[in-house]
RNA sequence: GGUCCCUUCGUCUAUCGGUUAGGACGCCAGAUUUUCAAUCUGGAGAGAGGGGUUCGACUCCCCUAGGGACUGCCA
């Protein structure tokens, strides 16, 4: 089911003979049309390749994505390049990568909107055709004054093209939207709610630069409707462009999508996200340890809600999220509640995967690892993956058992290592040597009755085989702490030290 | 300057005219204890201010204050 115009006759009459007259040479709408969707709801996620994959942006995608999948419609990815000079391969690739390893991927091939450029223009020859736009020779200087004196007097800016009949046409110049001066455009806004614009306060934008190239004004509306788009779901920055959008939709003949703005998000201390408040590209965050279905949770929950419920998968997530239930209010990035999410997750998520994600972590942080690091690593994940907030920590609580014989002893270790506990360690040892099984549970039966038999509580011997064994780093509780070294290891550690 | 948006514990949020204003993170205290965490229990903690409307406002309206966006041949 297409979104498709309900234009008015003359409108269409236009249209109709526009399009005759550049045929087939052009492109058309047609193919960019998605397939309909179950609930015809297609939603998309706009970025502009200037810098990488900001942690706002993310989140933008994210409930473009959700809502897509909620209603069984169709999510997009559309790159926002119509400005060449400033649009990067690199931007593109690291846009990409992050919306990659959060999981957003396009229901659709990926359109890169400055291919669309001929369609653009085309649009705009509809437009002026139909004296919806014009042409304005103003300098960049008249402009400036233009401007100045407009503000001054607290009205939008005028070109006084707007009306001429005359021009030269060899001279470079701007295409201008020429928008009414009167009525006023509602923006029915699925989050703000109906937000009216006084007519003559909205500026005519430019729709086509000297150079010929579209704006992003006009390029949104154009590729929004070839798109198919219905729910335009977007940072809430562009309410304002909302509306001069609405009448360029208008003029095109075209019906208005759904638009949903949603608040930005801030730094801890309210302020626009930036530099100084840490990571800002989702690149960063999964650098810190962060995993994608934390971060998704995470980022779901700022300006989102349902009920009560603070953790959850994505599949909860999908059959939840409305925009309707979208915050109004700008949210503030909170790491602590980040971290908290996030090891929620970490302890959920699979054995294997954390593992390689603990290695590859660690092998980034350029630590020297010994050569069966892959299974040290895997044995003791599972005994301290409860314990960590991100793979970073994960990473840190592993350190135990990454080092290697002989440990270097801390000195409160070597003090405690008075002659009775060597030999209580000693007849330790030869307890843990015979147990069937060196798995957590048996390890600690096997601690509890030693320290029956011997009569004695923990703390008579447990701060001081906690530091044989790990050196001082910090680890899980004594059985763990020997399960995730195994039994060779373990018995060699209190060896070393025993001797 | 103009237009527009926003405002519940420190933070994220619930509430959609009648609640002791709920939950989560964080914080504090206690429990546990073989380190660091984790875990468990308890606690402190909010409707920006002022007017209305109403029998009754966090909830609806207005004003003020504060924050933000836009006001580009950037997106």
């Amino acid at each position: 089911m297409l979104r498709r115009a309900a234009p008015s006759r003359s409108a269409l009459a236009l249209r109709f003979a526009f399009l005759d007259a550049i045929s087939a040479s052009s492109p058309t709408d047609s193919k960019l049309m998605s397939n309909p969707t179950s609930s015809g709801v297609v939603t998309r996620f706009a970025p502009s390749p200037t810098g990488f994959l900001h942690i706002g942006g993310a989140r933008t995608a994210l409930f473009n994505w959700l809502y897509a999948r909620h209603t069984g419609g169709k999510f997009l990815i559309r790159v926002e390049d119509t400005d060449r000079e400033r649009s990067t391969e690199a931007a593109v690739a690291a846009i990409f990568e992050g919306l990659n390893w959060l999981g957003l991927e396009s229901d659709a091939e990926v359109v890169f909107q400055h291919t669309r450029a001929p369609r653009h223009v085309e649009a705009v020859q509809e437009m002026l055709a139909a004296g919806r736009a014009y042409r304005c020779w103003m300098t960049v200087e008249e402009l400036e004054v233009a401007r100045e004196k407009a503000r001054a007097e607290g009205r939008a800016i005028r070109s006084p093209w707007r009306d001429a009949t005359d021009g030269d046409l060899s001279v470079p110049h701007v295409i201008r939207f020429k928008g009414p001066l009167d009525g006023e455009t509602v923006v029915d806004d699925m989050v703000k709610g109906p937000v009216t614009f006084r007519n003559i306060e909205l500026d005519d934008l430019v729709l086509l630069r000297a150079d010929g190239a579209p704006t992003y004004n006009l390029a949104v509306v154009v590729d929004d409707h070839d798109m198919g788009v219905t729910h335009v779901i977007r940072g809430d920055d562009h309410l304002n462009n909302a509306a001069r959008q609405s009448l360029i939709y208008k003029a095109l003949g075209w019906d208005v999508p759904a638009f949903a703005h949603i608040p930005l998000i801030h730094g801890p201390d309210g302020a626009k996200l930036s530099k100084r408040h840490g990571a800002q590209a989702v690149g960063e965050f999964a650098d810190l340890g962060y995993i994608p279905e934390g971060m998704r949770n995470y980022l779901a929950r700022l300006g989102w809600g349902h009920g009560d419920d603070e953790v959850f998968n994505d599949e909860q997530a999908i059959s939840w999220f409305d925009v309707a239930d979208v915050v109004k209010a700008p949210a503030r990035l909170d790491w602590a509640k980040l971290n908290h999410i996030n090891a929620q997750h970490l302890r959920k998520a699979d054995d294997a995967r954390l593992t390689e994600l603990a290695l590859a972590a660690a092998e980034k942080r350029g630590e020297s690892l010994p050569a069966d690091a892959r299974e040290r690593i895997a044995r003791t994940v599972p005994e301290v993956k409860e314990g960590a907030k991100t793979i970073l920590e994960l990473v840190d609580h592993c350190a135990f058992a990454l080092k290697t014989r002989p440990l270097a002893l801390e000195e409160k270790t070597q003090k405690q290592l008075t002659e009775e506990t060597v030999e209580r360690l000693k007849r330790l040892r030869e307890q843990l040597a015979s147990v069937a099984s060196f798995d957590a549970p048996t390890l600690e039966t096997a601690l509890k009755t030693f320290a029956e038999s011997e009569d004695v509580g923990f703390g008579k011997f447990g701060p001081a085989l906690r530091g044989i064994l790990t050196g001082g780093a910090p680890a899980p509780d004594l059985n763990k702490t020997m399960a995730a070294l195994a039994r060779e290891e373990s018995l060699g550690r209190l060896d070393d030290a025993l001797a």
